[in-house]
DNA sequence: ACTGCCGGGGA
DNA sequence: TCCCCGGCAGT
């Protein structure tokens, strides 16, 4: 019988994405489990993005070639581990029935397609000691050096393997809810609404909004021991979304980032924004330091439209005296931690504008060389 | 390489 | 205070 086998696999994967390990270990009896389930998650994530570039045509060649799997019989287990199985699974059945995130967002079908939200793919940091999951870190993480072979029907073949009976049903479900095409196995279909946290490369879905703001507040805003504490203006960071609890990548697509740009509401100016961000979630899932938690640069970016400003110099006039702070004071990454120098001004100034040849034009502070005066942005 | 501008220093 | 410029960082 194949299909106990893959609720259980399936639901134990999903599971360490959704609950700290301490947690987790409470559903699972064996380490492999954990690395198991780790590792066809990001396999899994890896395919994932590749079939979204696929046409409806070969969704349907892969449909049949999944449902010729579905009966492969599972992975052999000794008759412990099934029973041991059977209680796991029941045991995480039970709890997400009142959990709310059934299913994981395994892709946001634009990401494929961009690649800013590429760099920051799905990969669930189920080592991580914080306590907390999420998604972060770029994509590739499974294979960096080797691309992933062309897909065709065959090589959906190769990649269902009978010891990953579950994938196919998996996959060819998401497949369907991606590409808006009938499920012929239907759930329950109610809807249910989740809030998603918006910060660039996060993408945590909670069930409450009180949670997402803690989320914020404690992630990203690195208000540790202020749980509490609200300055109302967290809602600008996430978003409440609506999806059929069967299956939350269904939600997730419908809210698809359409331009991160667009998508992400602290827009910064994304050459800013992207490489501190990764520093950001690695905050995550490293130990947590004061410096390290609080100072992304696009922090500080944004606190020019909300009051996020986090880094101690936010008080200060733009201007004198910060750039030298960030070398000495911060000793690990010099730089990236707080953009404390001003985002260079996008528009032409007076240097750019009536060249050096007429330099007398320029306005005083261009030809001090400081920040111009003329043209500001 | 070009550009914007911070930080420092001379007059 | 005015003015200049070395040097850093973003494009």
């Amino acid at each position: 019988m194949t299909f106990p086998a893959f609720q259980q696999e399936d639901v134990k994967t999903d599971i360490s994405q959704k609950l700290p390990d301490q947690q987790f270990l409470l559903f699972t009896t064996k380490e492999e489990d954990l690395k198991t389930a780790e590792t066809k998650k990001t396999s899994r994530i890896h395919e994932y993005e590749k079939e979204n570039t696929r046409s409806v045509c070969l969704l349907e060649q892969k449909r049949k070639v999944v449902s010729s799997n579905i009966d492969v019989p599972p992975a052999r287990k000794s008759p412990e581990e099934l029973d041991m199985d059977k209680v796991t699974a029941a045991m995480v059945l039970t709890s997400l029935s009142t959990s709310p995130l059934v299913r994981s967002p395994p892709i946001r079908p634009n990401e494929s397609l961009n690649g800013s939200w590429k760099e920051g793919g799905f990969v669930p940091s189920s080592t991580s000691s914080s306590g907390y999951w999420s998604w972060n870190a770029p994509s590739d993480q499974s294979n960096p050096s080797t691309p992933s072979p062309p897909l065709s029907a065959d090589s959906f073949k190769a990649f269902r393997t009978p010891s990953q009976p579950d994938d196919g049903i998996d996959e060819a479900e998401t497949s369907n809810l991606l590409f808006d095409e009938p499920i012929p196995r239907k759930r329950k279909n109610s809807m249910k609404v989740m809030f998603k946290c918006l910060w660039k490369n996060c993408g945590k879905v909670l069930s409450t909004a009180a949670g997402i703001q803690k989320h914020i507040r404690t992630i990203h805003l690195g208000r540790v021991g202020e749980s509490d504490y609200s300055d109302g203006e967290e809602d600008f960071y996430y978003t409440e979304i609506r999806l059929n609890t069967d299956s939350v990548a269904d939600g997730l697509s419908s809210l698809s980032p359409v331009s991160p740009s667009l998508a992400s509401p602290p827009s910064f100016s994304t050459q800013d924004a992207i490489r501190p961000e990764t520093s950001c979630a690695k905050t995550e899932t490293k130990l947590m330091t004061p410096l390290s938690r609080s100072a992304p640069t696009n922090l500080y970016l944004v606190h020019t439209d909300h009051a996020y400003q986090v880094s101690p110099t936010h008080n200060r006039p733009a201007g004198s005296g910060e750039q030298k702070q960030s070398h000495t004071v911060l000793s690990s990454p010099p730089r990236v931690a707080f953009g404390l120098r001003k985002p260079r001004g996008e528009g032409k100034k007076c240097r750019k504008v009536y060249g050096m040849e007429n330099r007398d034009m320029w306005c005083t502070a261009c030809r001090w060389k400081k920040a111009c005066q003329r043209f500001i942005d």
